[in-house]
This record gives C-alpha cells, structure tokens and sequence, in this order.
DNA sequence: GTAATTTTCGAATTGACAGTCGGAAAGTAG
DNA sequence: CTACTTTCCGACTGTCAATTCGAAAATTAC
C-alpha cells in the first residue's frame, strides 16, 4: 500500500533528478551528459536512476514534454484574451521572451534538445504535441493577419521561420551577449511589423 | 619521389573521404557519425582513413575550415565593390542565400556542426578565424549603417544577432519546408530594412 | 518485535566505437 | 624482374558509458 506521502516524496526525487539532468546538460550539453553525472548532480547512487526513469533517453524527453506542456498551457490562457491575430501573436513571443529571460538555460534546453535528440521514434517525441499546437497556433495568427493585411503579405509558412529563427538568434544564438530587455523586444517587434498600419501595445 | 599526378590523387582521396564524412554527417548527425560510417561511405577501409587524417576530430574540423575559408572569399570580392554599408550588407547576405540554396547540406553543415563540437582547444578551431572574420564585417557595417540612418537605431550587437537568426531560421529551421527562393529573399530584407530611407537594389 | 515492501547502490556486464598494428597489395624506378 | 615506396585494410585493443544484477538498507504494516 502506498501513501499519498510516499507518491508525492516519489515525485520530488523524480523532480530532482530531473533537475540534475538539466544542469549536467547545462555544463556538458547533451551527449557528454552522463548517467553517473546526473546521478551526482542529483545525490544518488547510478543504478537508483534506473528505480525513477526507464533511460536515460527517458529523463531527457520528459524534461522536454513537461516544458512544452508549460508553454502549451500559457500560449493558451493567452488566446483566451480576445484580439486580433496581431495583437495576440505578439502577446505569445513576448510572454514567451518573458519565460525565456527568468530562466534562459531551460529554455535553452527546451528549444535546442530537439534538435540534438536524434533517431527517435515519432511515438517517443511526447513534447511534439505540444510544440506542434503551439506552432500551429502561431501559423494561424500568422494566416489571419496576413488575411486582414496587418502582416506582410508573404508566404505564412516562411515568415513563421523567419520569426521563430529571429527568436532564437536574439535570446540564444551568441554566446556571452547581454540578455535582452523588454525594450529591445518590443522595438523588435515594432521593426518585424513595421510594414502594417496597426499600432502594437507595447507596454508592460 | 612523389609525382605531381600522385599528390593529386591523394588530395582526390582526402576530399572523397571529406564527402563521405558529409554525407554521414548528413545522416546521422556529428555524435553518431562513426569513422566506421565514413569508410564505408567513403569506399575504403577504416584504418585507411587513419592514413589521410590524424583523427575523426581533424576531419570534420578541415570541412569546416575549408568551407569557412570559401564564404570569407566571397565576402572579401563583395567588399571590393563600392556600396554603401547597407547595399553591401545586403548583398552579403544575399550571396549567402544563394550559396546555400546551391547546397543546403553542406552550408547546414558549416552553420550548425559548429555548435556542437565542444570541448575543442581554440588553437584546434582553424575555422574561426575566417567566421570571426565574417561576423566582424558584418557587425562593423551594421555599425556604419546605424550611424548613417540606413538601419534602425538599435544595439548593433543585438541586430547581429537577429538578422542571424532569422536567416538561420529561413534558411535551417522546419525540416521539410520548401527551398526559400531569391524573391522571397528580396521580400525579406526589404521588410527588414523598412524603417530606413533608401531603398535597395532586389534586382538580380 | 518481524515480515513485507520500498528504496538504494556498488559491482558486474555489455556494446559501441576511436584508434593501432602488422602485414599485404599495388604501384614505381631502374 | 627486383628493390623500394606508397597505399590499403581486417583484426585487435582500450576506454567509456548505458544498463542490469543481486543484495543491503530503510521504511512501513501488523
């Protein structure tokens, strides 16, 4: 029998471990991270990972799902405040700039990991739900707006590219560059939309 | 004695083993890439690969050196024409673009593999030097454009890095998207210029 | 208490892979 | 043809790291 105690000490290891992994990832990126790093980093012996996770290839994708699931879940308490598709896109990468300046290295690791986890199986990539709806999203305001004129009027699919790759120059590209303020982030926006005739809200 | 024909076959040999070393690369990514893989890729046998490169280290690091070397090429013959810090920023990225859609796997290769060999001594990182080289242009015309009005007043640095991203992100993002075309290049720039006064040469 | 269950982990085991060795094959010179 | 140089490679070695094993320690139930 099982307490609710026991689950909930359960998943506070579970947790730690997951926090290891994140650092170790943090100092040795993602193939260097070892077993016996994470294991240190988390304060139990190797084999006890094995107790909580199934691999090591599992820690990593639950990092990535639980993070995802995270942003899924702001971008969508955003699309239930009304606006137009512009007011609304911006509002999803600034609160994103915003998670991703709190707490840049797991960001970093949510955006980057990905692309790094090679040859698995579609059925493993468990964040991808969320990643996907979340893109899916954008594209639509990115669709509507051009719709409505108040984006350029290119090919949506590519202006989602050059949009998230912007992104992910400004907040992860460079190594040791300052971070970026809310400031910058806004006269960004401001430059991406110029084109258009629709004032953005830009104060916080 | 070795004969002019014979130095050129090694060569012919060094860079099959080069192309095999890309194309596995290509599939399986740089961890996975087994000198194994490259052999067979390459028709020889692993141990023959010892004899043209010191290491798999060395051979990935001379494609990257090679090929940094040819992009720090054409940026010098771009520079020698007159133009105005923003006509030669644009046709840097310009040419980029077009040299990329000639051959994405080898410039995804150039842009991507760099960050993820780590661990590297600065000295063993031959190819810096000419993308050091590059970048460095690149931010001192963005400079001179910012002084003369020809590009928004922001951070020069922070420009860098979102114009690189973007074009990272149209160019290496999405997996299956379409091949960007040179019109919708020109589409890009212009919107990322927009806020400044001259227009700019899109014509090919 | 002590039996059952949960949690822990040091010590093997296993597999993958970079790099080496010793010699064979192929090519060249005279 | 023979001596010499260059090129090639299958089999082996050593290392590193993921995963498993078997049992000990800690906790819980009665």
């Amino acid at each position: 029998m099982v307490t609710q105690r026991q689950l909930e000490e359960r998943e506070m290891r579970r947790q730690r471990i997951l926090q290891g992994a994140l650092r170790v990832y943090q100092r040795d990126g993602i193939e260097k991270a070892t077993m016996d790093g994470i294991a240190k980093e988390a304060g139990f012996g190797k084999a006890t990972l094995y107790y909580y996770f199934e691999s090591k290839e599992e820690i990593f994708v639950e990092l990535l799902r639980s993070g995802w699931e995270q942003i899924w879940e702001s971008v969508e308490s955003i699309l239930e405040v009304p606006g137009t598709p512009r007011t609304q896109f911006a509002a999803i990468l600034k609160s994103l700039a915003h998670r991703i300046s709190r707490d840049p290295a797991f960001y970093g690791f949510l955006f980057q990991a990905p692309t790094q986890l090679t040859g698995l199986p579609a059925e493993r990539q468990t964040w991808r739900k969320h990643q996907n709806r979340m893109y899916g999203v954008l594209r639509g305001l990115l669709e509507d707006g051009i719709a409505q004129e108040e984006f350029p009027r290119v090919d949506s699919e590519l202006l989602l590219r050059a949009i998230g790759g912007l992104f992910h120059g400004l907040f992860f590209l460079g190594t040791g560059g300052q971070d970026i303020t809310d400031e910058n982030m806004d006269l960004f926006l401001d430059n991406l939309f110029s084109g258009s005739s629709v004032a953005m809200e830009t104060e916080s």
